[in-house]
DNA sequence: AAAGTGACCAAAATACATTATAGTCACAAT
DNA sequence: ATTGTGACTATAATGTATTTTGGTCACTTT
């Protein structure tokens, strides 16, 4: 499996590094388990054997670091998405999983990786763009989903495309957007389902 | 025009009583001038010319009060939607004016009196009755509008009432609670729009 | 009874002194 | 040139002493 980097080109130094693995690595351990804010740049040095000095020749700041482990969860979350999407056979049922896969994923990073959802969330309330990229992929993923379902006169044509993309990524983002799902996890069971047949009503042809 | 204690009776002392009044309208002019949190009980009975031990005669807690005014607020809103589907001849029109006076009336809130704005966001992520209410009449406002759509033939009938109208709600939540609303009105203008082509579309028989 | 209050308390907010942290830089070693 | 650092600063976080504020109650006045 090869790592994607997503977007966000690193900001300094050489971009293939051992060291620059190192402190990623030790990002993901002390973030996941102390949190991001609670998580000094010192630590990081330490627990690597260099100095804090060294951390700042190949990250910009300790945001971009962030990102960098942020952009990790949620590639994986795209992952998990993608994969539920792939083993469906109609746009239709695509669809549906894609969003069922979409809150499910989500709220179990919720549950059971709080402090990396945490920065996730914290990602998205402040438009980092690793959140943004996550949004764009949900949204691209989307957009390949109704062509296909157009395509095939699964789903109506008459609407433009862009605004029919746009308005169920609307009916979406309040599942997608961490900050906003943490709101919404009471009806992480229903609301998906229900919204999912409005959306495909609201596709018929 | 009489005004409707809605669903939250007052906890203390007599229910019509000028004292009451006062506070109620001393209270609107603080907290849309000062803000809900920078006033304090104090300034409320020192500006009608009591003492604050008074204040509690009238009302359980400084909530309460807040309460009285941010129903008085969300029920200006209230208004002015059904005013906007009072005007409509159809339901699709209906529910079109609806969501659109809704984001209307609470952008506009927003810019004119962000200190009321305030109190109503307060309200809603609290979970306070007043705003329990409001989404409540919004959901029986929604409802009506299918339930006659539906007998008019405008609307389709296969799906369950219910999660007609819950989808819908769902869809609009984020315009209806004003919490989220704030994170939203950069859209106020192409989403509720697209959203009621999307819904209507999922609505058409 | 009804109208009204000062004195009082626990908890929250504020203000402020102190410490911790992100980030830089000149410089050393390889 | 690459690898690496200790010393430094401005700002953010934290702890703490002090004040405000929500709320109560016994009590007076009408």
């Amino acid at each position: 499996m090869i790592e994607t980097p997503p977007s966000t080109p690193p900001s300094r130094g050489p971009a293939e590094h051992s060291v620059r693995e190192q402190i990623v690595a030790a990002a993901e351990v002390h973030f996941s388990h102390y949190g991001y804010e609670k998580t000094t740049v010192s630590d990081l040095a330490k627990s690597i054997g260099f100095s804090k000095a060294y951390i700042y020749k190949f990250f910009d700041s300790k945001q971009t670091i962030g990102e960098a482990i942020c952009s990790q969860v949620l590639s994986a979350i795209i992952e998990a998405i993608e994969e539920a999407v792939m083993n469906a056979s109609t746009p239709t049922e695509k669809f549906r999983r894609m969003f069922k896969a979409l809150v499910e994923t989500g709220s179990n990073l919720f549950f059971n990786d709080r402090k990396l959802y945490d920065i996730a969330a914290h990602s998205a309330s402040e438009g980092w763009p690793s959140a943004r990229a996550y949004a764009q992929r949900i949204q691209q993923l989307l957009s390949e989903i109704i062509r296909e379902g157009r395509e095939s006169g699964e789903f109506e044509r008459k609407t433009p495309l862009d605004e029919t993309v746009n308005a169920i990524f609307l009916v979406m983002h309040p599942y997608v957007n961490p900050l906003l799902l943490q709101h919404n996890l009471d009806l992480v069971e229903e609301g998906p389902a229900q919204l999912s047949n409005l959306v495909l009503r609201s596709l018929a042809p």
